[in-house]
DNA sequence: ATGGCTTATTGTATAAGA
């Protein structure tokens, strides 16, 4: 089984993109985040023809997620349950067995912003979450945009971003707790290049210099991390004309 | 180098991303 995760940026503008993605991968489950697009737009019908079912939740101008799938999605979430949120950030099914968690974690700004606040506020909320909802579903996956390079390794000149968003002590420590409920980042359970990225900025050339960040991630429960066969980013996407500024991650399983 | 892109908006400049 195939699972991946992709921020599209835009999926009004990234859908061939996306199409010819599953078209060449063929993926079981493909998570998207920043659909940026209100549900009656969302292309239900051209995703349907080229094998995939979805569920999304969206809003126009921000956030927005999606599940695409060549299987039966059921036991629908919409959001982070008990949070108060007006934000669309998160959409939930059961897939073969397994509990598919698809999110678009805040980027938070700045360090001294309120969007920071609303950030620590929402990994706390998606971590309580989470507790039960292991308790509840032990072959549980969660894919998508953290806005957290977990470590030093995840960032092309950590000390250039000492005190930013995205690596500042209180995320990371935020990644941490959610490892320590009993999952695991997929991409670390394999030997992988040095520098290995899932974002870099449009500015300054970050992609053709390699400027980025791996920020975009795929946990897996203790039940599921045995079946892990691999994981990698693919950067080709983010070569074309017009890309995301994020590329795909990819999961293998058993 | 606090942005040099890119996206969307009842746009023609602004907000947000990361």
């Amino acid at each position: 089984m195939k699972l991946a995760t992709w921020n599209v940026n835009s999926l009004n503008v990234r859908l061939p993109h996306v199409l010819d993605w599953l078209r060449d991968h063929q993926p079981d489950v493909l998570c998207l985040q920043e659909t940026k697009q209100e549900d009656a737009k969302f292309p239900y019908q051209a995703l349907k023809e080229a094998g995939y079912e979805a569920v999304h939740i969206g809003q126009k101008t921000y956030n927005g997620v999606a599940i695409l799938s060549r299987h039966p999605l059921s036991n629908i979430q919409y959001n982070i349950p008990n949070f108060d949120d007006d934000q669309q950030r998160v959409i939930a099914a059961d897939i073969n067995g397994i509990r598919v968690i698809c999110a678009y974690i805040p980027n938070g700004q700045a360090l001294d912003s309120d969007k920071y606040q609303y950030k620590m506020r929402w990994l706390n909320a998606l971590s309580d979450w989470l507790k039960t909802e292991l308790v509840a579903h032990p072959k549980l996956m969660l894919l998508g945009d953290y806005n957290i390079a977990p470590e030093d390794r995840d960032c092309h000149d950590p000390a250039a971003w000492i005190g930013q968003v995205l690596v500042s002590p209180p995320e990371r420590e935020a990644f941490q707790r959610l490892l320590q409920l009993g999952l695991h980042d997929s991409f670390r359970l394999f030997e992988q290049p040095e520098k290995s990225f899932t974002w870099w900025d449009y500015r300054m050339m970050g992609f053709r210099r390699n400027f980025g960040m791996r920020i975009d991630h795929i946990l897996v429960s203790d039940a599921l991390k045995p079946a892990c066969i691999s994981a990698q980013i693919d950067k080709v996407p983010r070569k074309l004309e017009r890309p995301s500024d994020h590329t795909p991650i990819l999961l293998t399983l058993a």
